[in-house]
DNA sequence: TCTGGGGTCCTAGGACCC
DNA sequence: TCTGGGGTCCTAGGACCC
């Protein structure tokens, strides 16, 4: 009898904030996303005061100012950081883990002589040794356990860890879950789901197979699947390679001029190049997209994207800038204020299993390359990003550059920014 | 009066996730 | 002044091949 358990970080920016500033318990924290836009992430006390998910700060201020909330700038060095210590104690504890976001992971618990002693001695050592609160969800789907999740979420009375056991508790369960909050289903399908009077989870999983792959495919089906007990989602061991790779900002400031783009799509591209040599992957294709603000209908609105071919499958970063450049005079069109640019690598394959192209340059050229960006990225690792850089994006003060006033400090990545105890 | 069958690859759009 | 960033998968339709 298979079985999954989801362990999830409850609030998990908002309790990483709150970790290096214990004088913040009780108070409400929220974390704002990239240019302090909006809230990615509430503590429960910021709940309580009805701040929604994506709620835009600059309209929520005042409630900010009145209730004491305590706002962070995001820090994904942070977060990344105890995100990773997490997951290396729960490979510790558990037979198999699946990393599934910064803030939650698939354990398989096949074969376990007691799921629930191990859970909660799981629970209790990350809270002790990391510092961060989690909640588990067991049952024998991963989708069934992602609902679990959310049962040891909701009951404080489970103790963080909730087992959804077969039989009418599962069905209970899913009769008091809005189809919404399945997982696998969206906004999209919920409205349809609605319409023809599906409203939970347990109506939706009565549902006739035959319609619901008809109108929501074959991924519609393995969720349905999933929540009447057929295991359709395995435990993915090691992390998949990916298939594309992608940096893209919103601006500080609205962008009109085409030098300012320039800059800041040459800057993504250096960064997204940085990336796909850390996975050891070459690409084959850029596609640069940029787009006007979505939330303000009054200015002109564009948005355009286009792609350029490598020619040979590459790591190159200023092979990389050039063909992103291209791509943007395409897509760039004169007289619009931009909110937002990206610069997406396509056409992932790792670098040791190339294609050879008639394209290619010749080795010596392809070796020189390589030993160039192996200096920079080795120079980078050592004295920290930007230690050698690109002349066009060192600009000081540019108007694409983000904002961020309320960043904490880099308190376990940066030696600079460490904690000072006394 | 009337024009096959079978396949691949690529792209755009839509849906979902955190 | 002001609304995030980074991914995946599925499907339909078009181009092209024999």
């Amino acid at each position: 009898m298979p079985l999954f358990a989801l362990v999830d970080c409850n609030n998990f920016y908002a309790s990483c904030e709150r970790l290096f500033r214990p004088e913040l318990k009780g108070r409400p924290v929220v974390v704002l996303s990239n240019n302090d836009g909006c809230v990615i992430a509430r503590s429960s006390e910021a709940k309580a005061l009805g701040i929604p998910m994506g709620a835009p700060a600059f309209q929520w201020e005042r409630r900010f100012r009145a209730s004491g909330v305590a706002v962070f700038s995001s820090n994904f060095p942070l977060y990344g950081d105890l995100s990773s210590r997490i997951m290396t104690l729960l490979a510790d504890m558990a037979p198999g883990v699946e990393v599934y976001s910064i803030d939650e992971a698939f354990l398989d618990l096949s074969g376990v002589a007691d799921p629930m002693a191990l859970c909660h001695a799981i629970r209790e050592r990350v809270l002790r040794w990391v510092g961060i609160p989690v909640s588990i969800g067991l049952a024998r789907t991963k989708t069934l356990a992602k609902l679990a999740n959310r049962v040891a979420k909701k009951q404080p009375e489970h103790g963080g860890v909730f087992n959804l056991e077969q039989g009418r508790a599962e069905e209970a369960a899913l009769q008091a879950t809005e189809v919404g909050d399945v997982w696998g289903i969206g906004p999209r399908h919920q409205k349809r789901l609605w319409a023809c009077g599906a409203r939970t989870a347990l109506d939706f999983a009565r549902l006739p197979g035959a319609w619901v792959r008809r109108e929501m495919s074959v991924v519609g089906l393995c969720t349905q699947l999933e929540l009447n007990g057929t295991s359709c989602l395995s435990l993915e061991r090691a992390p998949a390679a990916h298939k594309s790779l992608l940096c893209s900002r919103s601006f500080g400031r609205l962008v009109s001029e085409p030098e300012h783009l320039r800059e800041a799509v040459t800057s993504y591209a250096v960064r997204v190049a940085e990336k796909l040599r850390r996975e050891g992957a070459e690409a084959t294709s850029v596609q640069v997209f940029v787009s006007t603000p979505r939330h303000r209908e009054n200015l002109p609105q564009h948005s355009g994207a286009a792609t350029m071919a490598l020619g040979a499958a590459t790591a190159h970063t200023p092979l990389i800038i050039e063909a992103a450049l291209r791509a943007l005079d395409q897509c760039f069109r004169m007289g619009f204020e931009y909110q937002k640019a990206g610069v997406m690598l396509l056409g992932l394959a790792p670098a040791s299993a190339r294609q050879i192209s008639l394209l290619d340059l010749d080795p010596a050229e392809r070796l020189r390359q390589k030993s160039l960006m192996s200096a920079l990225d080795a120079a980078n690792r050592r004295f920290g990003r930007g230690a050698l850089r690109y002349a066009i994006t060192t600009a000081p003060d540019r108007p694409w550059h983000m904002r961020q006033l309320r960043r904490s400090p880099r308190y376990t990545t940066s030696w600079d920014e460490l904690p000072r105890v006394g």
